[in-house]
DNA sequence: GGGCACGCTAAGCGAGCGCTCACCCTTGCC
DNA sequence: GGCAAGGGTGAGCGCTCGCTTAGCGTGCCC
């Protein structure tokens, strides 16, 4: 019933920066640990033991058991924003520029399901100050995404009522994808990826621009 | 079994077949409860507090803690199914079925936020019983949105590719408002509702038929 | 080669957890 | 009035939690 360790494939490593490796290990074992049973119900005797370690080690490089779950979220959601900004200031029409930004920012959700898990849904288990924080990089992911809809509309090539309203329901249609995504199920990240893409592009109104990819 | 008035005040009432009083108080305690913290943060000493009892109050009426997510998450379970089969089983066509389904569907997602949290966020929190049957509404819940779309797709209204994974995002977009709708925000759960009824229907291809927009 | 900083462990602390138990109130029936 | 039944309580059990502390082994610098 336990998992083999695979450090490659799936999951990128955007945990290179964290520097003493012992340090790395002991936040790939919190993700694993949250994204499987959530933060209050994840133990620190277990995160250690998954990192191959006695439970007092933990405490070495992190202060407390909430210290992991910040740091976690906050590279988490720097990538975030990361992928965002570079699908957003690519070149392109905007209509390319938001398939681009929908179909990789699911895949990042589906393919790193275990990353994006805890960064998406344990949100509340972070103490006030830390949650402050998170929810400003947050706003700056919400920006990018209306940032590519107000100039579709203004470019004529969406038709968009709400903005600010769509903007949340894509991000949300994005965002679920880590809830649901099955690692083993019949789609792959890619798949999905194209066809949240596609169906976004719908929602904007942008389905008369170029031909039908399929 | 039927209830009288049903889309109305913002948290229907829908514990009323909880039979003795104060177990329902308890469970009305334990959904806020586990709304606001997540079932495993939440004290059983905090759901009795909720509700005015002392600690041990809670297992006269409850074998354990679990036995209270357990039975919060099949009755909501179960109105989430009653919501959709009667939207889907409604009269008209699929375009108006579809619409009616993801507004009302939306707005149970808003309007009872804390119900829909523990429902559609704590599943894991079961045991692997009370998972699996808990699994066999979300079969049906999913069986009623596809059946629309499939329809759709038959009659010629729909223009949809991937019948299933189009019914996935459907859903995903519903649900995931249970994770970020404020109560104090900006949005009734009516508009929110018919904000998403409108993107759905762009999202299956459904533009063309009705009218431009609500 | 001796001192020492550092990464780590074994053991364990106080606190709070889910849950139990002995007992106390009402209520209703005779 | 006697008394069984059942909803409720105060106290507390056994356990596990997050976290601490005393001490050990190893590699580096002088």
């Amino acid at each position: 019933m336990s998992t083999a360790e695979e450090t490659s494939g799936a999951e990128a490593q955007p945990w290179g920066e964290v520097t003493p490796d012992a340090a790395r290990r002991l936040l790939l074992a919190a993700v694993e640990a949250f994204a499987e049973r959530g933060y209050h119900a994840t133990t620190t005797r277990d995160i250690a033991g998954r990192a191959g370690m006695s439970p007092a080690a933990l405490y070495i490089h992190y202060k407390t058991k909430e210290e992991l779950l910040h740091r976690i979220s906050r590279i988490g959601h720097e990538k975030a924003v990361a992928i965002l900004r570079t699908a957003a200031r690519a070149e392109g029409t905007p209509t390319r520029r938001l398939a681009e930004a929908v179909s990789s920012f699911v895949r990042w959700h589906a393919g790193g399901r275990t990353t994006a898990r805890v960064v998406q849904y344990e949100l509340d288990s972070l103490g006030a100050e830390a949650r402050a924080e998170i929810l400003g990089l947050r706003r700056q992911v919400d920006a990018e995404v209306r940032g590519i809809i107000e100039e579709g509309v203004r470019s004529g090539e969406f038709d968009v009522v709400d903005v600010q309203g769509t903007t949340l329901a894509v991000l949300s249609l994005c965002i679920d994808v880590a809830r649901w995504f099955n690692v083993d199920g019949p789609r792959t990240p890619e798949e999905v990826g194209a066809l949240y893409a596609d169906l976004v592009l719908r929602m904007v109104g942008a389905g008369e621009t170029g031909p039908a990819q399929r």
